[in-house]
DNA sequence: TTGAAAGCGTTACCAG
DNA sequence: CTGGTAACGCTTTCAA
């Protein structure tokens, strides 16, 4: 296992300087078409690949970014994930996958890892409500997905609360006249925000606000498996649900089936986020497109702004359009 | 945006040399302890992150691996991708994720880019059938999902055949005579295993293999939904399939509930992966276990394994072992 | 158009 | 136990 050719060994073996190797490699300076020749041989011959790594620590920049999420197993998140990933391949820039399992503890480990390395910027989905080891970094952060409360942080988003009004509305339009929603915890601002929206789409539609059709639980499996058995176990239960999650819908749904329960007959679904299942569902579900890999592309657009430019700008928020993708389970023909 | 902290800031600051702060910091040599109390203190001053690109040139250690995939989007990744992360973060190294689609031109260019970045490891699920750039590296790879042939490569996998045959055996057990199968493009191995060990489950059944159950095609939704219009446009359709994976599962089923045939009453269903949405189903449906998470986990620990040795070692082979999850879509009550 | 040499932030050798 | 200093592989002035 012999040591990997360096940037001098390719100047020796041309004859020439390491300097004049550098400016031919990263087309810096102008050189000799007859010395660029014996230099492509050197680099041919050696199978020289320059050491990113000293580039880096010379030039103070890595072209390497940070994409803090929760959980890659949260169907959500690969759709985001690719679409940061291309946009950030395309321009040079490598991504370092870290999975903070909404831990803070766990996110700020990562942290110091990533300044550490040097990362160029960052991209999260934001692991608790605390921000404020992100605010006072000198390298851009984008935040996606869970969203901080800042007014300067650049930021993409969906409206989310839009998103749970067109759900709601698109119920309320069916005549349904108990429309529950399984919630997510509210300090997350994706799970404020759709509780508004659906709330906002009651008291336009001239419909009461329920309390006892709100469950409102943590974003897994389990958690919306027991927000629909307690919606459900009610004397009056409610004739359509809006469920405000991939993965709250996955526990919903699965409590329905379990108990034999008839969609839409003797309730009507609307989910959040549109999962590569939905119509295999028998109904096919209705869903609000989360818009999940035009997020993904739009987040890493912004870094690259941000890192691009080199005065720092003023931060900026994109927010996505959202759409209904209606289908069966709403009660639609 | 002032200049970050280094080691020799550090070292002014506490009024020793940087020798010994390099010293105190990775317990390299003992330090006194007033001493190390100024360096202590004067870190926490500065707000001091060690360089580890700086530190990876020094050592000729980057501690940053490689992870080459399809695509994330495929659901099969993202239990493996996280199986790695886990066991990789939990031991200081950190993960590049690299999207190939499939692509061995994709591919080759992240491995420059990789190489360039002096990553100290590689794990790879093969673009093409290619495998002859990762056979010369002087670092460590290892491959999982699509592996390759050669002998004395690492690779971690599970027993494809034998999961096949579990599903085919099964279907078997069940009475079903006319049993398909919808695979997956032959020059991939897991394609050419799990046909293999569902053709050796027909013929230890006893039963003659034909040729007209059989559709092979591309690992897509639309792969899956022609193949299973296909095998069930026949004059003497099949009684049972084997989708031999959750991609080509998801074009088969979407076939079968668009065009109304029940399940298992007009066609059971066997497929290989287990989907978050199998219990979703009505009826919610048989799989193959593919142990993705742990395949993840092995896969982490064995490169790992080959990373820390000085000495490199005898390549090594993982099958893990795979079971049948027995649902309804099968026939089962 | 080319080259010599300094320096990026570490580590590690060798002296004291 | 502590410190001076060379070196890791590259970029970039400054001179020639």
């Amino acid at each position: 296992m012999k040591r990997k050719p360096t940037l001098n060994d390719v100047a020796a073996l041309a004859g020439v300087s390491n300097a004049t190797v550098s400016n031919a490699i990263n087309g810096t300076k102008h050189v000799g078409d007859d010395v660029r020749a014996k230099i492509d041989q050197a680099i041919a011959a050696l199978d020289y690949i320059p050491n990113s790594l000293a580039k880096s620590l010379k030039m103070n920049e890595s072209r390497l970014i940070g994409l803090m999420i929760w959980d890659i197993l949260n169907p959500g998140f690969p759709p985001i994930v690719r679409g940061i990933e291309d946009t950030l391949r395309k321009n040079g820039f490598n991504v370092l996958l870290c999975n903070t399992d909404s831990d803070p503890v766990k996110e700020l480990q990562y942290l110091k890892v990533l300044l550490g390395r040097q990362v160029d910027g960052l991209v999260v989905a934001l692991a608790g409500p605390d921000v404020s080891h992100f605010l006072a970094l000198n390298i851009p952060v984008v935040f996606f997905n869970r969203i901080p409360e800042c007014t300067d942080c650049n930021v993409v988003t969906t409206d989310n609360a839009q998103g749970a009004y067109l759900a709601t509305e698109h119920l309320l339009r069916h005549g349904y006249r108990r429309i529950a929603i399984v919630a997510g915890v509210q300090y997350i601002s994706v799970g404020r925000e759709r509780f508004r929206g659906y709330r906002k789409a009651l008291e336009d539609g001239g419909r009461a606000f329920d309390e006892r059709f709100v469950r409102v639980g943590p974003f897994t499996v389990e958690g919306g498996y027991q927000a629909m058995k307690e919606l459900m176990e009610q004397d009056q239960p409610p004739d359509a649900v809006f469920t405000s999650n991939n993965i709250l819908t996955l526990g919903a749904l699965r409590y329905l089936r379990e108990t034999g329960y008839r969609i839409p007959q003797d309730i009507a679904v609307v989910s959040y986020d549109d999962p590569d299942w939905a119509t295999l569902l028998d109904p096919p579900l209705t869903c609000v497109d989360a818009q999940n890999y035009q997020m993904g592309i739009s987040t890493g657009e912004l870094l690259l702004e941000r890192v691009q430019e080199k005065t720092a700008a003023k931060p900026k928020r994109v927010v996505l359009p959202l759409s209904l993708t209606v289908r069966r389970s709403c009660g639609c023909p």
